[in-house]
DNA sequence: GACGCGCTGATTGTTGACAATAACCAGAAA
DNA sequence: TTTCTGGTTATTGTCAACAATCAGCGCGTC
């Protein structure tokens, strides 16, 4: 377990730029966070007035915050008005996936390609590591979405596509963990998604792209196809 | 000619929220012009004192315009030592090619599943309408690229998901705006652009989604191609 | 009772002044 | 000459007060 925290680590640290130092820089992390763990539910509103005064700053970088996260798409800003937290409806959450399946098609296809081989056994002990813990407590769903993010950040830092990993990272995956809980989880799906996932990191390992991306493209798709059949 | 206006009109028209009314809104979408149409080079530093007497604001809405600027890449921020308009490398442009091959031939794909009968007859066209005046100006890359960029904005907004043409026309088509000029034209490219153009109008004509899609992929991969043959 | 009107309160948008940081430059020591 | 050091200055980051806008509400009129 040791060895593989070391190797799995090179996988998910993120670089971190220079020491972030504004306020405003600071209060938006916060509430990104905030957001994506749910303490702030999609519709509320956000005054600034309070939110100044719970993050101990003034309006000003408090309002420069909200700009960039609605830049991020995790709030609506109705001129005048306030902003909110996102909400997204069912057409927007296939939309999204729709998107994912594509580029982390693309990312996969790219981590073929340049994968090398300490970072393919690196990914292989992540996912074993993750099926450990999914072994031990089957049936929380916690851990194996945890874990699964965990995966998807690996692959679009694979991808060595700057671009592509801030995409995926910045853009997309704060909704998806968002509205992970709309997504209906039947009963084998868990399951079927760890497979899925090693049967990527097998294609990754052979570095063969075509089938990297296919598998991926499909994986996400899957979870795509489970969201259109609730209505 | 008049009713292909008519016809194409209704491709390029954008919504326009809300009359934009706060001057952070307005100083936003000046820069993001001044930029795109290279009045602020590559590079150039962007000070604040300088900016806001331009725009005839305070610094207070310019600070929240840049981080919105900042939000779609178009400069960089690095704190306590301003803002710069974004500069691409070699490399960046590559992996902005190849993000932006996926997403666009995912954008001709649904298109092709949900284009209407008059909506491809405008599209007809709207590429007529330009090769009239590609015709007449033989050389000249201005019009053709012009026409060129609608062509693909009116693409994105037929995929009819809010999402991807919002991802597309905001993130990644001003960025390539920003740096055609770095883009190769060999002799032919123009001509052959513009049949892909109209072969991927007729697969969409068709609803070959899947023709589409890989035409377009091409399409843009050609040009990525032609980007790493410069070095 | 329903509709329109103006007032009031709260919240957002904006401003100019203040504090803090980092780049710049001059000068002295090695 | 090179390099380190210190102050200087321009620029960014922050704040608190002011202006503008919108939502809600009560009143009067039809």
């Amino acid at each position: 377990m040791v060895p593989d925290d070391r190797l799995t680590a090179a996988l998910l640290t993120q670089p971190q730029a220079t020491e972030h130092k504004t306020h405003a820089d600071r209060v938006f992390e916060e509430i990104e966070r905030a957001i994506v763990t749910g303490q702030f539910a999609p519709e509320t509103r956000l005054g600034e007035e309070t939110l100044a005064e719970r993050f101990g700053v003034s309006r000003g970088p408090l309002r420069e915050a909200l700009r960039q996260l609605e830049g991020r798409g995790l709030v609506v800003r109705l001129p005048h008005a306030g902003v909110r937290v996102v909400s997204l409806g069912h057409a927007d959450l296939i939309e999204l996936y729709e998107v994912r399946a594509n580029l982390e098609g693309l990312a996969c296809r790219l981590a073929a390609q340049r994968i090398s081989d300490s970072e393919a056994t690196a990914l292989e002990a992540l996912l074993r590591q993750h099926g450990d813990e999914e072994g031990v407590r089957t049936g929380t769903a916690y851990f194996q979405e945890h874990g699964s993010f965990d995966f998807h950040f690996a692959i679009a830092r694979l991808s060595k596509s700057r671009r592509l990993e801030k995409l995926l990272c910045d853009d997309l995956y704060s909704l998806t963990r968002l509205f992970r809980f709309r997504t209906g989880h039947k009963p084998g799906r868990p399951r079927q998604a760890y497979d899925d996932h090693l049967r990527i990191c097998e294609a990754l390992g052979r570095r063969d792209a075509e089938l990297a991306e296919l598998l991926m493209r499909r994986h996400i798709e899957a979870a795509c196809k489970e969201l259109q059949a609730m209505t």
